[in-house]
DNA sequence: TTTCTAAGGTCAACATAGTTGACTTGAAAG
DNA sequence: CTTTCAAGTCAACTATGTTGACCTTAGAAA
């Protein structure tokens, strides 16, 4: 999880044949997602974090003292895959873990300052990517950007 | 590659703060790439197959004839990583792999029937999808979507 | 007080998707 | 005949996820 750094492919997009009318959205989607987290993971690997990570750092942010149960929640995945990213990051004092008061079993995740940094730049690389898409389509194409998206990730 | 089916889950998107005006965005690309994929996914795991598999009969279907070392170059994967979900579709004859007549170093691929099925049917889902999106916003809001992600894929 | 429950933590085994590196094979070209 | 190049194969590794089983801790309830 934090040794190598590999491959790091540009991967300009391929121009193959489209056979259907929506052929190119299709492949717009997965380029899409590739570029706006391409410089992010760059970023990252260069801390020997990725993409777990900073999803953790991401929520964290939003979320101050979330309980492990919350993210597990949020992120989508198991306590057993949570677990060795988290453990890297409070290792890391990139976020801390205390106990609450009154609710004293679940314990409560809070982003350090390196955590803050972290999460920020990683981030930024994200919205940069994004901003500057909006800029060419205006704010009435990004609004439709935006309502696109929402329709399909509430598809199901 | 062919065994257990596991989860399944579908994960509603989980609402949290906005830290930034742009958060929302990175938000909807993560869930809205998520969303175009889950049901094909859903689809292929009960022919025991996956996104790499789905990855290859896209563009075989679409590059009818191609080599494999083209199909590795578009793909931006290693020999190596393409060979298994590569060999598992010729074995389940999905695609039939012949040397060319004057090219004869290079081997030539092709879906069969049953490949052409199942790449139109996977594909199919993810077009349903982003077709029910579309239809919601107008052909503009979709021209700007498509605007919106071509920008967004350029930008490395 | 003892017991039950819920949150968290840990360990093992496995699946999948990728990587490098080091080969072999087979056909074309010199 | 030898070299070159595309393709194929084998091994070892990393990373990210999954189940299943089990333990610990602490609050709640009997």
């Amino acid at each position: 999880m934090q040794k190598t750094v590999p491959h790091a492919a540009g991967l300009h997009r391929a121009s193959i044949k489209k056979l259907h009318d929506l052929d190119a959205a299709l492949e717009l989607m997965y380029y899409g997602w590739r570029g706006m987290t391409l410089s992010a993971d760059q970023y990252l690997a260069t801390l020997g974090l990725s993409r777990p990570h900073h999803r953790i750092l991401y929520v964290v942010a939003r979320q101050p003292d979330v309980s492990i149960g919350s993210l597990i929640e949020i992120l989508g995945i198991s306590k057993q895959a949570l677990n060795r990213p988290l453990n890297l990051l409070l290792e890391r004092k990139m976020l801390t873990s205390r106990r609450s008061p009154e609710q004293h079993r679940s314990k409560l995740l809070r982003l350090t300052e390196a955590g803050k940094r972290t999460e920020q730049r990683a981030s930024d690389y994200e919205r940069k990517v994004v901003s500057e898409a909006f800029d060419r389509v205006g704010p009435r194409g990004a609004a439709a950007w935006m309502a696109v998206m929402g329709a399909i990730a509430d598809s199901n």
